[in-house]
RNA sequence: GCGCCCGUAGCUCAUUUGGAUAGAGCAACGGCCUUCUAAGCCGUGGGUAGCAGGUUCGAAUCCUGCCGGGCGCGCCA
């Protein structure tokens, strides 16, 4: 419907050009939105409002001008000039109802679109050390994350999901250590436990296991523990397999997949490390001072130089970065969205500088970063603390436990990633009209549970008569419905350009609520039931909500929240 | 102190890249089950969009300065 308008309008510009009212060269991005207020008819553009300048006219001038210009349609029923130079359209019925049959057409692709054009796009989210089990923060991340991916997948991009693991620097090693202690009966409370080291309890978990000789199926490594508790390196190669073993099935548990595993030790394992740090070296950006090499950020906008070998030749964590991006390009992305923590954000600047320096025709402002910003965990009006060390922490799996995976996910990827979150355990968990989850997964098991009943009433239903009888479909309810679900493949496309998942939620809340007000009113006059005699009214009316139902159900998959046929 | 993010109804948040009278949900109040699922619907009240300027036909949105909150400012990651 909006695509036809755009046509319409591209030809009246075109028409406007040849009469010479506008300059060849000038091609205005046209806007056409949806109105908000019916009376303003369906859709509206400014276009008048835009050209003012550039024409020399009042607004309201130029828009009847552009009416004039504008190619007879069918589409159209009524176009008026409104307020300070806005034109209004009202749109015919079949106009409108024609997206019905678009959705059953396109079904679970309906809304998709070709705009990535099968180009390839990397995005790396959740990235958690693998020293412990996740928290909420990274569940933030996975949810956001993933959601972006569905969302670039509909949009017609080659997506590669990757996890970057830092499996590799003095971390790992305070793990080790950690591990080593406790297998030594060595408890937090000892004076002898160091104060970087871990505390929490799975790090007992893991002793326990290294020293019983448990074998560990990780997702791309198989450890046995030695049970030698002097053998650090056995010790740490242990521990990293068994948290990376835990967070795969945090990530199982949340629907999350990942297409690629990336070791921060193979960038050392390769020398990948060592040659972008000659490359640097080699184009002059570095300089030694106080027995560290340092590098020259402040030339590409950092407020300091950065530390990028250690006094104890140790690299700084974002070396291996700068190396692992320089990888990510060669293997093709021109594209990578980075989905990180806010806390992070500093790396920002070295990785790009880095990048920059290493004088390898990488783009500015490579890659792409979404962060976002901390999550507060709130239980009963009280914020639960989350502190890594002392391990009071609520983990992602005691949370997909308690409030289950399709509420934990719409609540973590309902919000802009900018905004800080709370998170109410409470409310994501209570199964009342509060949770929007539930709302909207209701609305869908409402029209699957309609089904029920019809078979149940020894009726049928006929999709291809309900198609050709969608005229019959005047209620208010019914063309708002229809409206909204033709607003769908223009939210999933900006969505996606802007890594806004949060926008689909907000849209199924919508829809959901129009579906329910729909069949509320049948309620009210049993004639505006779905279900009714008139066979081709209810033809009519069953088609409408199945599309519906299939909207829903696609946005539902954007956010990794399932679709439930009965509640 | 410096950098990044945020500030919209009592609370949690939207606002389609600068558009029309700033919208939802929750909470409060009043209605609706002889029903295709009441996990629902309808109605009422609630606003100086932190504050002050600026840009223009038009600003919650862009710019500047303050105020408030978060995060970061390590030869940790």
């Amino acid at each position: 419907m909006k695509d036809t308008l755009l046509q319409l309008l591209e030809q009246a510009i075109l028409k406007m050009k040849s009469d010479g009212l506008l300059t060849e060269d000038f091609t205005p991005r046209l806007q056409v939105t949806h109105t908000k207020d019916k009376a303003h008819g369906d859709l509206a553009t400014n276009l008048a409002m835009m050209l003012s300048k550039q024409v020399g006219k009042p607004p309201r001038d130029i828009a009847q001008i552009i009416i004039d210009a504008l190619p007879e349609s069918a589409a159209i029923t009524k176009v008026e000039i409104a307020g300070p130079g806005f034109i209004n359209f009202f749109m015919a019925q079949d106009a409108q109802s024609a997206v019905i049959s678009e959705v059953l057409k396109a079904k679970d692709t309906f809304g998709h679109n070709q705009t990535g054009n099968g180009q390839k796009v990397q995005v790396e989210f959740v990235s958690a050390n693998p020293t412990g089990p996740l928290h909420i923060g990274h569940g933030r991340g996975a949810a956001v994350g993933d959601s972006i991916c569905r969302l670039l997948e509909a949009n017609g991009w080659d997506v590669t999901a990757e996890f970057y693991y830092n499996d590799a620097g003095q971390q790992i090693n305070n793990l080790a250590l950690s591990v080593q202690a406790r297998c030594k009966d060595i408890s937090p409370d000892d004076v002898a436990w160091q104060k970087d080291w871990y505390q929490g309890d799975y790090i007992k978990d893991v002793a326990d296991d290294y020293m019983a000789k448990v074998k560990i199926d990780a997702e791309d490594q198989h450890v046995i523990g030695k049970g030698d508790p002097d053998d650090l390196e056995a010790i740490r190669h242990f521990a990293v397999a068994y948290l990376r073993r835990e967070q795969d099935l945090d990530l199982k548990a949340f629907a999350v997949h990942f297409d690629n595993y990336f070791l921060e030790s193979s960038l050392y394992e390769t020398g990948k490390v060592e040659e972008a740090v000659k490359q640097l070296v080699d184009n002059g950006f570095t300089y030694e001072d106080g027995g560290a090499l340092w590098l020259k950020t402040t030339e590409f906008g950092d407020d300091k130089d950065r530390v990028m070998r250690k006094k104890d030749g140790g690299y700084t964590y974002f070396v291996p970065d700068v190396a692992y991006h320089l990888n990510k390009y060669q293997r093709g992305f021109k594209k990578v969205i980075n989905e990180q923590g806010a806390d992070h954000h500093s790396t920002i600047t070295r990785v790009r500088a880095g990048l920059q320096a290493l004088k390898m025709d990488i783009p500015q402002g490579y890659p792409d970063y979404v962060l976002h910003q901390m999550v507060t965990v709130m239980r009963g009006g009280e914020e639960v603390k989350i502190s890594k060390r002392a391990g009071s922490y609520v983990t992602l799996r005691d949370l997909i436990d308690e409030v289950g995976r399709d509420a934990t996910r719409y609540f973590l990827a309902a919000r802009r990633a900018e905004s800080q979150l709370t998170f109410d355990i409470e409310l994501a968990k209570s199964q009342t009209n509060d949770n929007p989850v539930y709302y909207i997964q209701y609305a869908h098991a409402r029209v699957c549970s309609a089904f029920r009943k019809l078979s149940e009433v020894g009726k049928s239903f006929d999709q291809t008569n309900g198609l050709s009888q969608l005229e019959l479909l005047t209620l208010e309810q019914e063309t708002d419905l229809m409206d909204k679900m033709s607003q769908f493949p223009e939210l999933v496309k900006s969505a996606a350009s802007q890594c806004e998942p949060h926008v689909i939620a907000h849209y199924l809340r919508d829809l959901a609520a129009l579906l329910h007000g729909y069949y509320q009113i049948g309620s009210d006059d049993a004639n505006n039931r779905w279900i009714v005699d008139d066979r081709n009214l209810c033809d009519a009316r069953l088609t409408l909500i199945t599309a519906v139902k299939q909207v829903i159900s696609n946005g539902l998959h954007l956010l990794g929240v399932s679709a439930p046929e009965k509640m």
